[in-house]
DNA sequence: GAACTTTATGCAAACGTTTGCAATAGGGTG
DNA sequence: CACCCTATTGCAAACGTTTGCATAAAGTTC
């Protein structure tokens, strides 16, 4: 059933032609005779032919993957049940196809320490996009100081000497306040982990927000694992033992708004009569939920196309920087 | 900043032996003494060296990847939204790691036509795991019938020649209905694709429990694509024209049923009184969704384990046969 | 101490591409 | 017709591993 495999020089002798020839009629290269080259290439159709990647990587030392690293703390284990993570690594997947590249799907596990060593000096791909900074980001600075072509998904304030791509995270957080207390929220409470880097800035937004309306000094944090399980038992806990002391909740994510919604829901407290809540991503259940969630959009569909070109770009050997992308309110029914 | 990729030549001679003993001594080979060995890991872990993976599969005609091609209709799209994907896709990318395999992602767009062509002859990986069966499987069985090690994520009772994983799904649907008929319901609705291969097993068992119950003949059946989307619009505009004339309904995913359960609750139909409800999937979002979903679920963890080993199975030459997964009904408050 | 086994290492070929350079042929120019 | 230029093709080396076979050294046996 399964004829040997036909390689190059198989199918340059069925052309009649040198390996040489064939091998530049494939690459569409204006040395070659157009209608040689067309023959070849029909008769490479005809034949099901496919390249040998691997020894096309090798010669050409380029392997026309892009790695994708999710980088969760083994800890807090934001585990990849988000499906926040799922909408940005597959627009990063559409983006990185587009673009005539593979996908390699990884993560701390199997890149070990040594993230350059592994992926580039292992030939495994030609750059790295890195999605989430997670809290401690030696690994990402260790690679990109070793040279390691890189972009990562996280917050593009953070100081740092590789290039970032992600959210205003600050700014969102800001309007996300400013939208509370537009709804008269006096009490407003974030939800979430202030020391992942994303999420803290979306803390520094909301606070200076409400810091800067007078509205009061102090800006109420519930610190939770970032799981809508975690932020179902904060809430019902919270509210057990300090009753409704809050009348608006900035979730850290779609999520986590849910979680919360949820014990607010069973105690009867009203949404968004009582507490109004906002939430971050937009996936789509925040849509579907009921009340629908208010919440802060990312834009993932421009973010992958963002890291992907700015990864090639470094490829090509540019200077690229970080940068910024737009986010947007969108106003539902739970606030 | 960045010297010079180390070889392997180049590292042997750091040691002061051939290639072919160093080559030897990173993999172990017993045939190198033991303190060579020792002290030449040493070494490459020193410098961390890492081999040129390209260069090895060229060598040894083996990838050490596995390919996982996302296989979705273009046209109903089951797009890449659903967050069950991700816990498939994530739950296999765990086992295939365990095993000391890399993860190429994949979808039809990249693959084309000849499946076999692009991932086996073009040395991309050994083997691929497709992720749903879609509507048309002419796909799958050619690049099964050329040889391509195999195994897809489906309905296990699918009449096809190649290895099939999956969950019991008309099982499932028998026991969607008989709890939804347990719990009262004289007039339950499906709610999904029957033509999608494992949603359309969900459908036949969920009508054969219904009539071999004795409550009717009449199995009601609501046509739509699998989004949370269409299923809120079809159930408010089914509400609109017919009224409430069903009292349960069984989705062919927890997103779906998500959907619906919008769409009822704005309608102020009560959940479970006026109407239970069950899902498909257990996704986290089933547990915190209020009320809370009653589902059935599948077993991904397992899943991906399994879709592996058989996959791992195949390239080592053996016969594999397909398996049914288990699913276990969850009772929530929805029902 | 000759013959033989065992242990440890090295040589060199092979995996399938790509590409710099050389080679050939055909056509134009002086 | 000698010369050069252009268009097209082929030769052969190189990418960095792995491995069958040869080799060398050391130990064993009669």
């Amino acid at each position: 059933m399964q004829q040997k495999k036909l390689k190059l020089a198989d199918l340059a002798k069925l052309a009649g032609v040198s390996t040489s020839t064939a091998s530049r009629a494939l690459n569409d290269n204006p040395l070659i005779k157009l209608e040689t080259r067309e023959r070849i290439q029909q008769l490479a159709k005809e034949h099901n032919f496919s390249l040998n990647a691997a020894a096309s990587r090798l010669r050409l030392q380029k392997t026309k993957v892009i790695a994708v690293l999710i980088n969760l703390d083994s800890e807090t284990e934001q585990s990849i049940d988000d499906p926040f993570l799922l909408k940005v690594v597959s627009d990063i997947n559409l983006a990185v196809n587009r673009q005539g590249y593979e996908l390699l799907l990884s993560n701390s596990f199997m890149a070990g320490e040594d993230w350059h060593g592994y992926f580039i000096d292992g030939r495994r791909a030609d750059g790295v996009i890195v999605v989430g900074q997670g809290k401690q980001q030696a690994l990402i600075e260790a690679a990109s100081r070793a040279g390691m072509p890189l972009v990562v998904w996280g917050d593009p304030k953070t100081k740092a000497d590789y290039v970032i791509v992600g959210s205003d995270n600050f700014l969102g957080g800001k309007i996300a306040a400013e939208h509370l207390m537009s709804k008269g929220c006096k009490a407003p409470l974030f939800l979430g982990e202030p020391e992942h880097a994303e999420l803290g800035e979306r803390y520094n937004g909301f606070c200076t927000a409400i810091k800067s309306s007078g509205l009061t000094e102090r800006c109420q944090l519930l610190k939770i694992d970032i799981t809508s399980q975690a932020a179902y038992e904060a809430i019902n806990h919270k509210l057990r033992n300090d009753g409704l002391d809050f009348d608006g909740i900035f979730a850290c994510s779609d999520m986590v708004a849910l979680g919360a919604m949820k014990a607010l829901k069973e105690r009867y407290v009203s949404i968004p009569n009582d507490v109004h809540v906002v939430g971050f991503d937009d996936i789509a259940m925040a849509d579907i939920s009921f009340p629908s969630l208010t919440t802060v959009r990312q834009d993932t569909k421009q973010a992958g196309e963002l890291l992907v070109s700015k990864l090639l770009a470094q490829l090509e050997g540019e200077q690229v920087a970080s940068s910024q992308l737009e986010i947007t309110l969108i106003e539902r029914q739970s606030s």
